[in-house]
DNA sequence: CTAGACATGATGTACGTACCTCATATAAGA
DNA sequence: TCTTATATGAGGTACGTACATCATGTCTAG
């Protein structure tokens, strides 16, 4: 049998087909006596509305925006490359798409983009910032006000976003640690550790993970600091060049965020190349190249892509007020080498 | 401006709605002259067909059915629950999903079902089943009854189905080696290979991947014949028992197919658990136990949901006559260690 | 010159839902 | 009892498309 529709509520309920979209859409005028009445047919005849067709009912638009404080950074422009590309295409899904942002560096800007957003102007909001007091607060707010929220590439919990649309980057350190760890095998060795900055979730989650899987599992490994540059190729390169001069006996390289550049550059520098291990994240031009040319062993990628699809997927079904599905919304972690690089695309 | 209709077609080319109809539709009645006009309004304006109006109005319903070939496998069983599950649960989506499966050693009754399917009584096929002459002819039987087709898990190419849905073997073969190369280092070993049949693509593409790999980047190590079990555990264990009999060295191995719990016992019973490191693919009960109890290092797997999701997604999108996306429907490979196990569900 | 074939227009109904207006029934309050 | 508020019914229009029917126009063959 087909699926039920409204006027199967309404026969079956015995009420008239307005008594039965006052129930579903939560229009006034309808005794509580009516309403249990028609809710519990909805329940045992197992309805459920049409949404293909109540969007065309209401002419709706999903009007989404996607919020990034951006650094200088390649990945940054491979997240906008993308948000771009779908904006640019056809729109086939009733999605507006808007794309916002802001410098990672000045984080008032973040939280005055997020002020201007409200449930006039918009159905959905996906974020992409790191984790401060002021931006969890804008956050509240919007969910204060009826937008559907995610937090995109990097989770901001305690803010009240409806999802966190990205990888676990603790199990992708802990995958760093296990390759790594695999690599050094039991004679171990020192590993350093760079990043843009240790305020942004991804990376301090992803140390987090890497030292978990080091401190279980290869006692003869140790974990230098992590070194920052904060988007500044010159910062990073001399740090690293001062920890290599203490540390001469440095075997495995693991950049947890930005700043691939100066940690390459830096390789060559000390001609290390051959016998370092070299562990990056995030596909982008730089890491594509340091694969290609065997000065980056693995990355560790996030489908760029995909999260971007799954973003406006998961803010469609919120403001659509469906569950999401978890598991099929989970942004799966992918282990790029030289040989698959191609068809990692 | 809102996205152009059907109206919008009939004002600009100056010609009524029905016209417009007949030529979207491809219905007779209409000079080529006014058919040409029709397009190129359509082309100027950047009409697309709201597919969702469109089935509402043709009270479209997709009919899909997966085919399978099943060895009695633990993979099989995931396979299946999956699809039920997906039949079992609410029809949101307009599709209407059957299955129907034979025993992958009597491969007649698979092309006797898929003999059953046609444009009448179905709109697409996703199908799994090895790779024969008497399969491949049946599929091209079914395109040339318009049907959707997709293959799944293991492609049959020159089939002239629409799109393969499954990782690339191949890569994850790739992925295997680098893994087993990283991990036995320069000192280097034998690594035992087994499968249930190299007569299936996907465990004969995993084996190319691997030992192109190896070739390739590390020399040190020895891969030895694909011993096969063709699904009977205790042919499989004899089979492992006379090779490590013959060859006591060894220090890996790699199941590239069915066969692990046989691969396990043996492992057990020469007592080389500790020293060996061992690769698998696919996650089933019987690979996450080993997992957790450390008796695999490594498994390759495949998120099934997401392969039957994009299965039923481009059947659809055949169906419909649109363009997939390859980038955005090529099926990850998913590389599970003890340590993300639990995120990997 | 006219029958018939073909091209096109005009118009209506349907899909499942949203949203609106108006009529009527019922019950409570004055 | 009459008023009035509230609950419900009846019915329409719309969304963008598919599909059907009938009328009218034009061209060509006989």
């Amino acid at each position: 049998m087909p699926r039920p529709t409204v006027k199967d509520i309404a026969k079956t309920a015995n009420v008239s087909l307005a008594t039965v979209d006052r129930v579903l859409n939560e229009r006034t005028g309808v005794r509580q006596f009516t309403i249990d009445k028609v809710l519990k047919v909805i329940d045992e005849i197992g309805y459920v509305r049409d949404i293909d067709a109540a969007n065309l009912a209401r002419r709706r638009e999903y009007k989404l925006v996607f919020v990034l404080a951006e650094g200088d950074t390649h990945f940054s422009a491979v997240v906008e490359d993308n948000i771009n590309s779908i904006i640019a295409g056809p729109n086939t899904d009733r999605v507006a798409l808007e794309l916002l942002k802001a410098p990672v560096d000045d984080l008032h800007k973040v939280v005055a983009i997020l002020g201007t957003l409200n449930n006039k102007n918009h159905d959905g909001v996906a974020i992409m910032a790191p984790e401060t007091p002021l931006i969890r607060d804008a956050i509240r707010k919007l969910k204060e006000d009826g937008l559907a929220v995610v937090t995109l590439v990097s989770d901001l919990p305690g803010s009240g976003r409806d999802h966190y649309v990205g990888i676990d980057n603790i199990a992708a350190g802990r995958t760093a640690g296990f390759l790594m760890s695999n690599y050094l095998g039991q004679q171990g060795g020192k590993v350093l550790i760079t990043a843009s900055s240790m305020r942004l979730r991804d990376s301090v989650e992803r140390r987090l993970g890497f030292d978990a899987y080091i401190m279980e599992k290869n006692h003869s490994i140790t974990s230098l600091p992590s070194l920052e540059g904060h988007n500044r190729p010159e910062v990073l390169a001399s740090a690293i060049r001062n920890a290599l001069d203490a540390n001469p006996d440095v075997k495995g390289f693991y950049s947890v965020g930005a700043g691939v550049g100066a940690l390459l550059a830096m390789l060559v520098e000390s001609g290390r190349m051959n016998d370092s291990f070299v562990i990056a994240h995030d596909l982008t031009p730089q890491t594509k190249k340091g694969l290609h040319d065997e000065m980056i062993d693995v990355v560790i990628a996030q489908n760029i892509g995909h999260m971007i699809r799954s973003g406006i997927r998961v803010l469609k079904a919120i403001s659509d007020g469906a569950k999401i599905d978890a598991a099929q919304e989970r942004i799966r972690i992918d282990i790029i080498l030289k040989e698959n690089l191609f068809h990692a695309g």
